[in-house]
DNA sequence: GTAAGTGCAAACGGTTTGCAGCCTC
DNA sequence: GAGGCTGCAAACCGTTTGCACTTAC
């Protein structure tokens, strides 16, 4: 499940560039920038967080990388995909599932265009606990 | 469309809190808090910044406000309602609709009992821009 | 009188930016 | 060799918190 990370076409490659593309290009999971610092810090890549968020910014901006904001305000960050796609977050161990459902685009759309909107996109996160979390510790 | 937003039963009522709450339920829009804190100023309502967040934060908690997480990490309240519901939201003058519908709500519990989630709970919201914002100027 | 509510200012945490130096092309 | 990329640290900005004071009950 590759995907092209490179929107980088113009841009100069260095031991950085390329070690944070390779990373998040294998990245499976939704990660903060200070998480793929600390990742890329362990695994001896030493980039500065100030890079990283610059890499961030501009892979967004390319569309190669979907944000996700949280309640917390903060931002995590993941390979972005073609089509449209929303998250299923476990609230205990954090583990997002992408999940997509036309219907729903669909549904978002048109209750938009009915109440006068246009230009429209939505955001849907859906939030459970997974069976493992539930299976070590209903609390 | 009044609500009652006091909550906070077992609260003591001040100048403060009385105009904070006064102003909530009177907003149609979702605000942020400084937005909130300058507009009671303006009307002569000297709150401080701070107490602004102590209220939004306990109306959050009693589900009398609800919270609104934009892109750049700025929160927005609004007034919230029993019954669960989703915010049709315009992007340039910040109008707030709310909708429902029960088709998306069955439609996340099922993803997500299917994906192995229990207690699923979701939050979503629809961007747009609405017939006024469009009429008065597409740019 | 007592404890909740408030204001102030400092702290916080994530993110951005200015600038000097490095390194790719 | 020139200019993009990087690291560092300071700045930013929204939000939270500690503490002393005020005020509703």
């Amino acid at each position: 499940m590759r995907v092209d990370l490179a929107p980088a076409r113009e841009s100069r490659q260095t031991v950085q560039s390329r070690a944070l593309l390779t990373f998040l290009a294998q990245a499976d999971r939704c990660l903060t920038a200070q998480e793929i610092h600390a990742q890329l810090h362990r695994q001896g890549s030493g980039i500065a967080l100030a890079t990283v968020y610059r890499w961030l910014t501009r892979l967004v901006r390319s569309g190669a990388v979907d944000v996700l904001m949280h309640d917390d305000g903060e931002a995590t960050y993941v390979r972005g995909s073609d089509r449209h796609h929303h998250h299923l977050v476990c609230r205990s161990c954090g583990r997002v599932t992408e999940i997509s459902e036309p219907m729903v685009e669909r549904w978002t759309v048109e209750v938009a265009t009915r109440a006068g909107f246009a230009d429209v996109s939505h955001a849907l996160t859906v939030f459970g606990t997974c069976s493992a979390c539930r299976g070590s510790g209903p609390s």
